[in-house]
DNA sequence: GTCTATAGTATGATAGAC
DNA sequence: GTCTATCATACTATAGAC
């Protein structure tokens, strides 16, 4: 067993890399086996397919990664001092700084961001189901820090959030030639969390768009507000 | 010719459909060939091979559509009225009103957006060198409407909004069932680009960040303005 | 310019020995 | 749990007839 597992670790330590450094469709099998030094069998016999692999590799980070959300978010409501500013940080934060992790953090930050623009339904559904209980913890918080914005604004500008967020973490050559360009460390975080967290306070609470302010204050508040 | 152009435009419509939906890695020739009703071999007799396929399905439309996006700046400029909010439209607004064209214009957005998180360098060549001429258009432009921000400062927040826009042109589920919970038609852009334009332009003019304002003030303004 | 045929290679998955 | 060997299938690309 404590063979089995060093095997499976170093698949997924690989799988993770690989994945990151050329997508899921583009990396085979064969180039994870043989990078991680196992059997090309060993896959299909520990996870069953390439999509379980998929899935493990996922899921391994990214439950640590979310109960870290969670527990900032937690501190801050017991701290009694909820700002929009720390709640933004308790969301974007660990993603961001597990990039610095040395131990594959990284990777895995950016497998992350590109698994939101993949094509592949099983990995929305997956991605879906394993942020279930964030979303839910944080959406009332945001509304409660923007108790001014509708609900159906606010959902659409946590969207954009995340667009934000999973663009970074992406991490493509361009963010990369910005941040060094302009003297800083690509590889902080705290850098790029700093610049970050104004720009989406300032996003998320916004001015409502002028044709919105307006039907709002004629009494179309039920529709525009909402029932989720 | 007229036969062979028929063929190649079906090739590259075909080819921007299938590239939308699975993905530039995951569509094969056979696929784009078969169902485009043409011979395999016509692919690499028309565009040499897949990637010169790819590279001519991104140009048809981007060099149109950087057009637009330009025209309508230039117009904004000499009607004497530039505003952030105008000029964040003029930017993001032709990528996503192409997506209600009727002829694949919508495909081609998701592409679009699927290509700033794609892992392929000749990719990232490409649309950054079809894409030189529109940021050095834009970056002026914008510079003129936020005179306070620092260059530095305005060039991460750019990078945050073209974040925020191939997100949303990736068009994931996500953003379809938002879109569609909250009674707004998820084909309609101009939904989604009134709120999109004042999230952006509120995290663009977003204050500075304490330190980076404290950095100014202390007279190291010089460091962070930088001399690009 | 379009076709068939095929070379040459890579893939995910499994059977079966150890 | 690990291995080799292999199946069945897909892929890009090209040669050569028409």
């Amino acid at each position: 067993m404590s063979e089995a597992t060093d095997t499976k670790e170093r698949i997924l330590d690989t799988a993770e890399r690989l994945f990151a450094e050329r997508g899921l469709g583009q990396t085979s099998l064969r180039q994870i086996t043989s990078q991680a030094e196992v059997n090309l069998a060993a896959v299909n016999y520990h996870f069953g397919s390439k999509e379980g692999l998929i899935k493990a590799v996922l899921a391994r980070r990214l439950e640590p990664l979310n109960r870290e959300r969670i527990r900032r978010l937690d501190r801050l409501e017991r701290s009694g001092d909820l700002t929009l500013e720390g709640l933004i940080e308790a969301f974007i934060g660990p993603p961001l700084e597990l990039s610095r992790d040395g131990a594959g953090g990284g990777r895995f930050v950016r497998l992350m961001g590109r698994t939101y623009t993949e094509h592949a339904n099983f990995l929305h559904d997956h991605m879906r189901q394993a942020n279930e209980g964030l979303v839910s913890r944080f959406k009332p918080a945001f509304r409660e820090v923007l108790p001014e914005l509708p609900k159906g604004e606010l959902y659409w500008r946590l969207h954009f959030m995340v667009g934000v967020m999973s663009y970074v973490m992406a991490g493509n050559d361009m963010m990369q030639v910005l941040a060094a360009s302009r003297g800083a460390n690509p590889d902080d975080p705290q850098e790029i969390i700093r610049r970050m967290v104004p720009f989406l306070a300032g996003g998320l609470q916004a001015p409502l768009p002028p044709e919105l302010q307006q039907a709002l204050e004629e009494g179309a508040a039920e529709a525009a507000l909402g029932s989720d």
